[in-house]
DNA sequence: GCGGTTCCTTGATGTAGATCAAGTCGAAGA
DNA sequence: TCTTCGACTTGATCTACATCAAGGAACCGC
């Protein structure tokens, strides 16, 4: 594995100041779930302080090392948050989608970026920088609280995956991340990005997810139609994820 | 992987009350890296809802989907954390010796407990219940500062373990862990639980531990008796840990 | 249109670590 | 003292997955 030259790069970001799309941002803290429940002035002092950027696919956002810009939020597009081994090998944490937040934790706990963040779709982030919002969150008590209780989800996620990659073999791990995705969209799976990123959160290879992939067609349980699967037998597939497959 | 039979039998803890042992509470509480920063009168909140435990090794302290009874510290002993999956294998997600806690997330997050606790040697633990602590919680913002950044140092170590397991292979897992105990015990480690239970928290089985351990005996870079080992090469093993091996 | 990428698939082969199966050792109990 | 039991070690074997290698398909820019 080797770095692609985008990312030796390092493009600056195009940023669009708040004076051309002050409304874009409001909207995409209000939308989303860790700010859910802050009201009027907390809402209004966060948009205040809020940053728009725009990466285009493949850019990246802040790698290992650097010191925390502050909370991120995806407005559109797609983040991917990913770990690299001395040895070359990566991991891809968390794939961030749209009204989800990345790198709390590190500006929050006043760490330094554990991991790598690229934009693997032309995204719009929304930044509240480190220094005010670290202050908000020392001046308001509210949304001190709303943050914690965001994190406990994020932690049990964090825990979920760990036990995946733990006590589940290829098969379970696949059908499982199918069962979640398909939860919410009815049966219809969009794959939220490469088969490769997807792969690797899994921990597999993308040889290993391509054969599970195919073997889960043969057997019927699903259908497989490039980026788009269709979960044919739900029963089966739930059954396989909790091992009893 | 079979229950064992003090799994099966859920013996009661027996309860110190805090008639008895009221000054015990308050220091272990003082001493606890997550409450560090309370402050006297906080601190003397959390006091009056402790509610001191005490567990014989082997005893479990909850299991996988009982509602959360409250934030956990250890006062003395060890309570191991970890999870079954359906088909009996288990994985231990931590190992919490005195001054650390347990449970916070989902007392905080307010949902049941995902894993089991189980002491493995007779432990004292301080248990502030759900409800008071959460009242405390939100009350007291002092409070809740502290504890977010706690959290963060969780989920801190949490993604290092997640790492380690995606990233490195056995013979590093065993290199970083040693190289983590050594550090604060010049060179000594003494293993913290059995080796069945570290085995299973880097992931691996405890025949391979054990030949990993002999590997490193024989290329002079540990001396090992038992329970205790002694790093004589910590070049060498940081050198394996880091994967230039 | 036509090379050049990059992603994905599929097959052949390799291997780290799991599993199975004996043993050793030390602690607890009769 | 002898017996039992569980932790640990060690060796032999197995296997799930990675790795290596070779296309195919979609998507570029020219």
């Amino acid at each position: 594995m080797s770095f692609s030259p985008l990312f030796i790069l390092h493009p600056s970001a195009f940023i669009l100041y708040a004076s051309c799309m002050q409304t874009a941002a409001i909207d995409v803290i209000g939308r989303c779930p860790l700010f859910r429940g802050v009201k009027g002035p907390h809402l209004q002092l966060l948009e205040s302080m809020a940053k728009l950027q725009k990466f285009d696919a493949g850019t990246p956002v802040f790698r290992q090392g650097d010191e925390c810009p502050g909370v991120y939020i995806v407005a559109e597009g797609l983040v991917r948050i990913f770990k690299l081994a001395p040895n070359g090998k990566e991991h891809v944490l968390h794939l961030v989608s749209p009204g989800q937040t990345f790198a709390e934790v590190a500006a929050i706990g006043g760490f330094n970026c554990p991991a790598n963040a690229q934009s693997i779709a032309d995204s719009v982030v929304v930044l509240l920088p480190t220094e005010p919002f670290m202050n908000a969150l020392h001046t308001h008590h509210e949304l001190c609280l709303q943050i914690m209780t965001g994190m406990c989800l994020w932690v049990r996620s964090l825990v979920g995956l760990l036990e995946d990659i733990t006590l589940r073999d290829a098969m379970g791990r696949v059908a499982k991340l199918l069962g979640d995705l398909a939860q919410s969209s009815h049966g219809v799976v969009q794959l939220p990005a490469m088969k490769k990123h997807m792969a690797s959160h899994l921990n597999l290879t993308s040889e290993t997810l391509s054969r599970t992939l195919r073997r889960l067609s043969e057997s019927g349980v699903i259908e497989s139609d490039n980026q788009t699967l269709r979960v044919l037998d739900a029963e089966q597939l739930k059954a396989i994820a909790v091992g009893v497959g």
